[in-house]
RNA sequence: GGGGUUGUAGCUCAGGGGGAGAGCGCUUGACUCACAUUCAAGAGGUCGGAGGUUCGAAACCUCUCAACCCCA
């Protein structure tokens, strides 16, 4: 059976199989084990709009490494899965869909238009799973849930009701980011702001009453139409005898205001602002603390609204133009400038956004805001790293009231219902007739909620809540959140003070948040460049566990990473060497019987067994500190440097020659340690290390990697002793090849050895001189004490006390290995007198630490000592060459 | 304007108060019975710059330069 193994490791031929079997042993469901501690995780749930893309390959594959870490170390664990309904972008996709048979969303009508955007989220939910499955997540998918589902909408339903009799909902006319294209308000944090070219024009306001002129700067020219007011500092010289004065607004044949406020900044421009309040935000505050009058010059289609004169139905950006015109041939433009500023736009579509004055739905921040920051203050909820805490903390400070209406169909539509009468019912059932008027003709605000509304009530929304539910008791709060942190203010932050809310706790004890994927110059990944790396694609050609293996160990916590195909070479190499391996082992494994270790181990067993022991210990730590990337660097360091290359080279001389006794120590180490680290490595490469498990002969109960107990660093395996003689003897090997790679002697060409040592090394060596042999490809190995001759012609090296020769009688080029020994020599004074000066240095040896001023007395005795040698020998090259 | 991240080998990046690391690339040699998706050896770096703290700084602090990001 294993000769037919194949010698490279054919993913494709694995991953389904293997998933399916997790499935079938339902590995992932979380059963509220009363004797376990749980641990519980929700995913963030990727939108039905699209595929899966990096990151979330990157995302999942985190939470995947921490919560089958978790399982294995015996935790209770919930991983639970489910996808979001994302509105607007749903919707988007959903009408260009339509569009594309030509027809718009009011053509079809709202409900048959849902029934549409129902089947598209059927369609990319089953695509987003499949593509989790390929990923290899092991979520519970008995407990799948949807932002829309039933449950979901009913927490939804009941969040809001509650909110609104608190007073913390409200419906009020403000001041809203408007998307002209979406055809909806949006929230602040759906504004992106980028920085264009455009220009600034000088506008002459004309005294009204008095003689002279104010004159005023903007950007958008066009809302001038709307302007109620111009403002002024008012501690502002220039202007102080004409406050209260009007002006002549162009254009517009209107008279308006001249104001003082502090909000205006007196050295931009003129000092004077022209004041609109209908179209911007901070003219809307302003408006309100002078009782200015409101006048939409903008419509929500991005037009000029009806009563704009002349511009009256014109396209925004046409009617700038046009304003422009206007005052210069009616000579009131001054100047225009060329002016970089920031523009808003719509995150979901690009569209520049219009701020507009709308009637809205709102959550009041304040209340909420305060007891979300104390959280993090107080060590409740603890951000890995840490420094984005800052970024909460400081978005929480300063955060305006949240609106939640959205101008569209897909989504919880808002349980409000408007009367004849005029009153508004909110309410949890859906109401027949008016409790205040007794009427029956209800109509319902035909808007929908925010997306990320819903989304903050995922921890516990998808545990049942409202219900008191079994898994709210076990799993809630969850023990960490995996997010990247462009959500930070959308998601975590509605989190927390939704959970404070509503569970009187928070949703999660820590967040762990990583940075995004770029391409390989460092861009951002996205649809429009078309640089975007498809996670499918990856794992087609090299397999899931490469591309999680690449995504992790490219990895530092909270950083962006580059996505490039070299990685992702050298993951796959590191699969197929973990899959060689263990083909080495299984292939010697015939015929063993797992029985623990012999009580009898050699020294090259106990090197090993301590290295793993410490390699099990430093993983387990990493991961418990979300260092993910160091944790599998670790194990890739291990498994690669000091297993292969080491042990089993070490091991194969043992089972070819050795005898029953040997060959059973050995076959029992490898089968120990190989298993070990298997485990170690599943979290990260879940599918091999399922794969080769099931290779191994099993004892009971381990049937399947996914449940096996992870490694724990056994005290008795600690051997200080064996680590100490290992690394010399492996010093020694790696200057024997080192000087007959010198020389270019090949491995198949066979050469002796001289070690010249002091007595109290010789035990050691002699032991280890067929391992040496072997692992230098010379033969014999002789061992001599350090009075007796070495060999005449020689190259020659030194390891601590050890000199190494090779003898090549006539054939040593002296010239060159005199050059050779004196770039040792001064490489080796240059330490020397950097640990001489530092000795010579009287503050170092009263405050350094003890362990530090021994550690460096060492090291001058031991260069002193290489010095030397290194003298001699180089005096007698010189005197050999001389001759 | 406010806040943040990054700057270490040719490239991509780890690390981190006490002898500069990995992968890839490069040079040399090897089809060695687990693996050429491999093995062995090597070259390559005043750890962005300047101050400071310290017995000791590439690491900590301040300033500075550069690239990027978020917020206003």
């Amino acid at each position: 059976m294993n000769a037919t193994i194949p010698t490279v490791y054919e993913p494709e031929k694995v991953e389904d199989k293997i998933y399916q079997f997790w499935l079938e042993g339902n590995y992932f469901r979380a059963e509220r084990e009363k004797d376990k501690e749980p641990f519980s995780m929700v995913i963030p749930p990727p939108n039905v709009t699209g595929t899966l893309h990096m990151g979330h390959a990157l995302n999942n594959t985190i939470q995947d490494v921490i919560v089958r870490f978790k399982r294995m170390q015996g935790y209770d664990t919930l991983w639970l899965p489910g996808t979001d309904h994302a509105g607007i972008a749903t919707q988007n996709k959903v009408e260009e869909h339509l569009q594309s048979e030509g027809l718009s969303r009011h053509q079809v009508g709202r409900e048959a238009f849902l029934e549409k955007a129902w089947l598209w989220k059927e369609e990319y939910h089953g695509r987003i799973i499949r593509q989790l499955h390929k990923l290899g997540v092991s979520c519970d998918w008995s407990r799948e849930r949807f932002t829309m589902d039933e449950g979901c909408s009913e927490a939804v339903r009941e969040v809001f009701v509650t909110l609104y009799e608190r007073g913390l909902i409200y419906r009020g006319n403000y001041m809203i980011n408007w998307c002209p294209r979406c055809h909806t308000a949006i929230s602040d944090i759906e504004v992106e702001h980028e920085e264009k070219p455009s220009t600034l024009s000088h506008i002459r306001y004309l005294g009204a009453g008095w003689e002279g002129e104010i004159v005023v700067a903007t950007t958008r020219v066009e809302t001038m139409l709307g302007d109620t007011a111009v403002a002024v500092h008012p501690e502002d010289e220039r202007y102080s005898g004409l406050i209260g004065k009007k002006v002549h607004l162009p254009l517009m044949n209107r008279e308006i205001p001249i104001i003082a406020d502090e909000y205006v900044d007196p050295s931009f421009g003129s000092g004077a602002v022209k004041i609109t309040p209908a179209h911007d935000p901070n003219d809307f505050e302003i408006g309100i603390r002078h009782d200015l009058e409101v006048i939409e010059a903008i419509a929500s289609d991005g037009k000029m609204s009806a009563d704009m004169g002349n511009y009256a139905g014109m396209d925004r950006f046409e009617a700038r133009e046009k304003v422009l015109q206007d005052l210069h041939k009616q000579g009131f433009l001054s100047r225009v400038e060329e002016y970089s500023h920031a523009v808003g736009h719509c995150q979901r579509c690009s569209t520049e956004i219009e701020p507009l004055l709308s009637l809205q739905w709102f959550v009041k921040m304040s209340p909420l805001a305060e007891p979300a920051v104390a959280a993090v203050n107080e060590g409740l909820i603890r951000f890995v790293p840490e420094r984005f805490s800052r970024l909460y903390i400081n978005w929480m400070e300063n955060i305006r009231d949240w609106c939640i209406s959205r101008q569209i169909w897909w989504g919880h539509r808002i349980p409000a219902w408007y009367c004849s009468c005029g009153e508004i019912i909110v309410s949890r059932e859906d109401p027949t007739r008016c409790p205040f008027c007794g009427g029956i003709e209800l109509e319902q605000d035909p808007d929908v909620l925010d997306t990320w509304f819903s989304s903050a009530l995922w921890p516990f929304s998808t545990m049942g809540w409202p219900q008191e539910t079994a898994d709210l008791q076990r799993y809630f709060p969850t023990s960490v959140l995996v997010t990247g942190y462009d959500i930070i203010t959308f998601w975590v932050a509605r989190m927390i003070f939704m959970s404070q809310t509503f569970m009187k706790d928070v949703p999660f004890k820590d967040v762990s948040v990583h940075g995004l994927v770029r391409d390989a110059q460092g861009q951002k990944m996205s649809k429009s460049l078309g640089n975007g790396v498809d996670p499918l694609e990856v794992i087609a050609q090299y397999g899931a566990d490469t591309l999680r293996f690449t995504l992790i160990t490219g990895q530092a916590p909270g950083n962006d990473q580059r996505f490039r195909d070299e990685s992702v070479e050298a993951s796959r190499n590191f699969a197929n060497k973990i899959w060689n391996a263990s083909r080495y082992v299984l292939m010697n494994l015939e015929d063993f019987n797992p029985s623990g270790l012999p009580a009898t181990l050699s020294r090259h067993d106990r090197w090993i067994l301590d290295r793993f022991n410490n390699v099990a210990r430093k993983t387990t730590e990493l991961l418990d500190q979300y260092e993910l990337g160091e944790a599998a660097r670790t194990v890739y360091d291990y498994l690669w440097g000091d297993f292969c290359d080491w042990y089993i080279e070490l091991s194969k001389k043992p089972l070819q020659g050795g005898d029953d006794t040997e060959k059973e120590r050995v076959k029992a180490v490898l089968y120990y340690v190989l298993k070990g680290t298997l485990k170690l490595l599943h979290p990260f490469m879940p599918f091999i290390s399922e794969e080769l498990w099931q290779y191994l002969p099993h004892e009971k109960g381990e049937e399947a990697i996914v449940k096996a107990p992870w490694p724990e660093a056994l005290p008795r395996f600690a051997d200080e002793e064996a680590r100490k003689e290992m690394s010399m003897v492996m010093s020694v090997i790696r200057a024997i090849r080192n000087l007959r790679s010198e020389v270019n002697l090949s491995p198949g060409q066979n050469s002796g050895i001289v070690l010249r040592m002091p007595e109290d090394y010789r035990g050691l060596f002699h032991q280890e001189r067929e391992a040496i042999a072997d692992m230098s490809w010379t033969d014999p190995v002789t061992i001599i004490e350090a009075r007796e001759d070495k060999p005449s012609q020689a190259l020659s090296a030194l390891v601590d006390k050890i000199e190494v020769y090779l003898p090549l009688e006539g054939l040593v080029d002296l010239e060159r290995e005199i050059g050779r020994l004196e770039k040792e020599l001064y490489a080796l004074e240059k330490d020397l007198n950097q640990t001489v000066g530092k000795l010579a240095n009287e503050n170092f040896l009263r405050r350094a630490p003890v362990e530090v001023v021994h550690k460096e007395r060492a090291k001058k005795e031991e260069f002193n000592a290489r010095r030397e040698k290194l003298l001699s020998r180089l005096e007698e090259l010189r005197g050999m060459s001389s001759l």
